[in-house]
DNA sequence: ACTATAACTGACTTTTTGGTCATTAATCCT
DNA sequence: AGGATTAATGACCAAAAAGTCAGTTATAGT
């Protein structure tokens, strides 16, 4: 059962050698592969052992990195989450035209990154293990969802102060402009296999809700 | 370190005897204490062991009733998923006034229903873990999300007909309507410690982008 | 070359927990 | 009352996986 790893060589080579040694490398694969497993199979069902055969090393040589799971797993956001939220405030700051307009700009590419890229990993973890797991959740906070809401108040005041948007609680509340968004990562994540609803459509709709609403103006007042 | 629950009693009384039989009040008593678990510590992080005793019995009772983990979570799925959408489902057939009536009477249902009561803990413990347990999310889907998913599109179809509601990808997509209640639930179960926002404000964001719309009509158009 | 360093390994230890089952005792039946 | 039934118990078992560390070997320095 345990493989014992008899190498049955013909003829000996000193070329390839089975160890490498490569401080510089080795964290930002490990990461990678451990991204890659927790989206596999969240947090708490993750076995380091997974993690190290992915990246093609021994299970001991993760904890030459990382202090242990959590630490592994902090190191992922933090190496993830930062870049995407900077490229996405690039967009309002000093944008010209009508909040109709930014916000076309804006909302696909929020589902571009929320349903591409590791990020959906990372919500989902914290939605289903946070809990559990409180220092995650905070960090996560810090680092994502509130440069996050700050994005979306910029964009409401900057609309408000043009006249462009209403007055009212959805306005007091611009978190809840992104909700669409995140529904669709969820359903990817969780109902794609049983009634699959193209990202696409998730986005069609979120723009259309949020830009022309869903009612008929005045009807049935 | 192990509790020997050696009762030294001064005199034996042959009542409030240590066990008690009790066949029928068992199973809903289990499933009860399951949930509470389950929502403070998710499927897998859950124990048996903390359910038995949450439920006032040993862990060896649990397995009387149940088959296992998965079927104790299954049973807890069917008791409280069914007339929480049986209920809602009332109110749609037969509402005689406008669609904007209509939702203003539906969507606080919706989150009371999401947000309080047991439902929010099996929505994260699909998001979180429904990939590792396939099982689950396929009865999950089948009796929760398919089930709110007809509901709405049942109201979209009648306000379509009754010239209420715009032609448009949000109405071809009736699943977002909801999208800011699973946020709020999302947000009470997973950052409600770190930045708490009281479920009414999510329930008036919501109505009030449902019902009016974010931006001022023809605005910047 | 050859020695020193430390990156790397993987077998082992420890901990945790789902699930089992021989034993105990509450309750029913006659 | 006391015998039969079966609900209930909790010590135990086995599996899984996190984390450790003594030993191995690639690589840099001399």
């Amino acid at each position: 059962m345990t493989k014992k790893s008899v190498i049955v060589s013909t003829d000996e080579r000193p070329e390839a050698p089975r160890r490498r040694r490569r401080k510089e490398a080795r964290p930002a694969e490990i990461i990678a592969a451990g991204m890659q497993e927790f989206a596999l199979r969240g947090f708490a069902g993750t076995r380091l052992e997974d993690v190290a055969r992915r990246a093609g090393i021994a299970k001991g040589t993760i904890y030459l990195y990382f202090e242990d799971k959590e630490s592994l797993f902090m190191a992922a956001v933090r190496e993830r989450v930062g870049p995407a939220i900077l490229e996405v405030a690039g967009f309002v700051d000093g944008f010209p035209g009508p909040t109709r307009d930014l916000l076309r700009l804006v909302i696909p590419v929020l589902h571009e990154r929320l349903v591409q890229s590791d990020l959906h990993t990372i919500l989902r973890i914290m939605i289903g293990e946070g809990s559990t797991f409180p220092g995650l959740t905070a960090l996560y906070y810090r680092e994502t969802v509130l440069r996050g809401r700050e994005l979306l108040e910029r964009i409401v005041a900057r609309g408000r102060a043009r006249g462009e948007i209403r007055e009212g609680a959805a306005a007091d509340l611009p978190l809840v402009i992104m909700a669409p968004a995140i529904m669709s990562a969820i359903w990817q994540m969780t109902f794609m296999h049983e009634a699959p609803i193209p990202p696409e459509r998730f986005l069609a709709a979120h723009l259309d809700l949020i830009t022309e609403g869903l009612l008929v103006p005045d009807a049935g007042r």
